[in-house]
DNA sequence: CCGTTTCTGATGTACGTAAATCAAAAATTT
DNA sequence: AAATTTTTGATTTACGTACATCAGAAACGG
């Protein structure tokens, strides 16, 4: 049997009284006692039993989501991830509420950050713009001991506790790979299609891509960043133009949001034009137009996962309790058309 | 606040200890009393609250793993993995025990099931043979209202609860893809490497990757398939002879494990052969080989994943619970050497 | 209407921890 | 050594559920 707060007190010869201020880091308690009821704890590596600990403590976490606006799926199918999650809050002890910014929009973000200032808040969990603004917020909730996790994008430099997403620029590497292997050492030019360079994610996705490019395939030529800000139709006539303008064209990354307008661009042009494709997040849009060869691989992050991993974090954090590393690491998912889900 | 069996008593207009009797299923209630009680619960929502309930009954789950011995590194993965477990047996009310049979021993494995017949089993998860004896044993305890899972390799037709595995037709599609399109249109000889054809993921894989390769990759002709048992030195004789025996091979599928041997066969044949190399399963070898240049692209399923999977599920199934299976569903990674973890 | 069976209520204990109270002991100051 | 402060012990209640016991009520058979 798992030793119990009544075994370390039998062990330290004290009182329960004592164990449990020991435990909970209660005053009252001097030095040489509370040595002792610590050395009791490792000799018969007593691990407190959460479960119980929380029903008597009648526990719940108040948890923000912050998550941006915006039309595209990716983000709808975010924000519909954090509502699933509502929904078994009874079960976790959880108490999730939603906010929704402006997508890129700083102040926005600032404001709601701050708006949490004082309120009682178990953990905060953000699409992070990444601006030194933002991070000043985030890091005057983390100075209050209030729990912070980054989310799909990251923060540079801030003192956030965690971030459940995925290695982006690993992310942007693999992108360039695929297509410089499916491209099969021909020569031409390449689109690459963001968001906006405004948040991290897009940014590093770039960096990786471009690196390795220019190390492993320089018969590939990068051309300009086009920036579509996540949104469909802004998408779909920038590729359009660049398609039109530009014959030399045979690969295109996109590495944002908002395909459906960069799909129906494609569709415009085929079957003429040959293009091999990668995109990021698999969505509705996306994983049709994989499977009818519109475009040749997705990679994606798991949304459900990073949703899922962020709550366990916060509580974790909350609890001043250690994460599993390892099962919250967000992995990179590569979709070809055989292995969807 | 989450209603507790207090408020049901009320809503119900019965006592607490009736609410119990209909909660736990235990005799002594009329019919009408039963419906009553259990309109209530419907009416406000009642969840129990596993918690607590578990730390009233001091619920333990004992579970065990039946994994194949064998020297590769998967299956070393495997039960490490499983050994991780038993470490947070503690915090999870797991009492987990490990049985090793040898790999791909039909009667071996039976016996081991049989052997846990009677006994108090709260779960079993076994790495699956596909043989009708061994379906047999595990419906013999399946009928025994005893949750089993496979793990890695499923069972054809058995009753088992759940597989905590990939979907390794689409393995085998995916590796073909990724072989046929870095191969870029060239023509030759592939060659396939397996450990056995008597588990199912073996031919599973070998099936999705036949399939897409006839479909779509005319020009590359697979070669037999040769079976290593999963053992280095097997396949690194089996690999080395084929290679020197026929000067098209240009790519290679390994679908099982054991693949240091393949590496070090490869090795031997570098830099004059230029081959192109999917494996599966991500070790310590694989990764090296995969960094350096030597194969292209790495399948891997998260064993960590899968145990972690399963024991989620066997407690879940002994409760009488449901489980998310989209939290389940065990994701085919796919690596080169830009994601790796 | 009585006796018998079946159902229901009331009550208490337990699980492992948190948190509070009050008394007693020990340490510290004066 | 007395007064004061700090530390410790003992005890109780609570969290939500499980489970057991016993008494009382309702239903049923004759």
């Amino acid at each position: 049997m798992r030793p119990t707060v009544h075994d370390i007190a039998a062990a330290a010869g004290v009182s329960l009284a004592t164990v449990d201020r020991v435990l909970n880091q209660r005053p009252g308690v001097r030095l040489v006692t509370r040595e002792k009821v610590e050395e009791a704890i490792r000799q018969i590596g007593y691990i407190r039993d959460v479960a119980a600990a929380n029903l008597a403590k009648g526990r719940v976490y108040p948890l923000v989501f912050i998550v941006p606006t915006g039309d595209n799926s990716f983000m709808h199918g975010l924000r519909s991830e954090v509502h699933h999650a509502t929904l078994r809050a009874g079960m976790e002890r959880t108490d999730i509420r939603i906010v929704e910014v402006p997508a890129f929009d700083v102040s926005a973000l600032v404001a709601a950050l701050d708006g949490l200032q004082g309120q009682d808040v178990a953990g905060v969990a953000l699409v992070a713009t990444d601006a030194p603004e933002v991070r000043a917020a985030v890091d005057r909730l983390v100075s209050e001991r209030i729990p912070v996790v980054t989310l799909v994008s990251d923060l540079t430099d801030s003192t956030r506790h965690h971030y459940a997403g995925i290695d982006n620029i690993a992310a942007g590497r693999t992108a360039a790979r695929l297509l410089g292997r499916f491209l099969g050492g021909r020569e031409g030019d390449l689109t690459v299609l963001a968001g906006s360079m405004l948040v991290r994610d897009h940014r590093e996705r770039l960096q990786g891509f471009s690196a390795v490019m220019a190390e492993e395939f320089p018969k590939l030529r990068l051309l300009p960043v086009l920036e579509g800000r996540d949104d469909p139709e802004r998408t779909r006539s920038l590729v359009s133009k660049a398609l039109s303008e530009n014959k030399d064209i045979i690969g295109i990354y996109s590495l944002g949001a908002g395909n459906r307008g960069l799909i129906a661009a494609l569709k415009a042009v085929r079957p003429e034009r040959e293009l091999t494709v990668v995109v990021h997040e698999l969505t509705q849009h996306t994983r049709t137009a994989l499977v009818d060869g519109t475009i040749d691989a997705v990679l994606n992050q798991d949304a459900g996962h990073e949703v899922r991993s962020a709550i366990r974090v916060m509580k974790a954090t909350a609890d001043g309790q250690a994460v599993i590393a390892d099962q919250e690491r967000i992995r990179l998912d590569i979709f070809l058309k055989d292995n969807l889900p």
